[in-house]
DNA sequence: CGCTATTGAGTTGTGCGCAATTGACTTGCG
DNA sequence: CGCAAGTCAATTGCGCACAACTCAATAGCG
């Protein structure tokens, strides 16, 4: 594993190559996780908010978009969609008027077994070893919370 | 470099960590690109067209297409807005009438000299190493064709 | 040559992502 | 208490991504 080259300009080249490669791996995977919720009839974000309600259970808007990082903008209407496919409840929190409370419904709850074999489909399509899942993993991560802080 | 465990649920948990962590990946690359392109007045997908273009000059819309894994659905609009910007041009194939050709304007030239110092700023905003970022670069692209084929 | 199939751009419709704003509610400070 | 500042969700506006479609131009076959 030698380092050799790194010229000056190699490495810009190197930059754009990555974040290029993060764009279309990232488009890569919708395309993907389209196919296998197609026939759950949710897109890849709602399927990250319903993973949310389904591990942790009735959560406000805030919390899942901590989660998720996104915010309001993006899931307002994504949770009104949520809503009017029958799989979430909405309702204002008791003890502070301002939250909204997410809540699945009977529909969402069982959504969930059906749900199941999507990760393994995933991960078989990939074809990368568990090491080299964990790497990328990893690298994603610190990736991500450097270029947040900046 | 040892591989213990890997459960069942452990695997299934490790894939939805990749898949959410490329997502975040790609939307903070995408925060700081904006960042840096403010004030070229360029967003991060016009930009990699201008990248095309500065390296391979003139470019039907379709060869843009392919080397950025976009369609037209995406492109036309797109391309209006560099030509509206007064960054390209946009002119008929002679030898066919069906292709559009993408061209630089003097203006769109001169754009590259203040895009110069974008990538060593990104670089520097990932916080990783050359040989982490050629790890991440081939796991991106190994990922990136094995889901293309599926 | 003429007809059909294919190709290349563009358009439309839906959904995500983000900045900026609004408006209701809560907190905290004087 | 009363007012200012902060918080939370929703809305608006713009741009990207993709599927499905339209239309013109070309290629290919009989």
């Amino acid at each position: 594993m030698t380092t050799p080259p790194a010229s000056d300009a190699e490495l810009l080249r190197l930059d754009h190559q990555v974040c290029f490669s993060l764009h279309a791996a990232s488009r890569a995977f919708g395309g993907v996780y389209r196919e296998a919720l197609k026939e759950l009839g949710l897109t890849y974000p709602q399927y990250l908010v319903m993973l949310v309600l389904w591990e942790h259970g009735p959560e406000p808007v805030k919390g899942i978009g901590e989660r998720l990082r996104l915010d309001s903008g993006t899931l307002s209407p994504l949770l009104k969609r949520l809503e009017a496919a029958g799989l979430v409840h909405r309702e204002r929190s008791p003890e502070d008027e301002r939250s909204v409370i997410i809540r699945l419904t009977g529909a969402g709850e069982e959504l969930r077994e059906r749900a199941l074999p999507v990760p393994r489909r995933m991960l078989a399509a990939t074809g990368l070893t568990v090491d080299e899942l964990r790497t990328l993993r990893s690298l994603l991560s610190r990736v991500t919370s450097a270029l947040d802080e900046g």
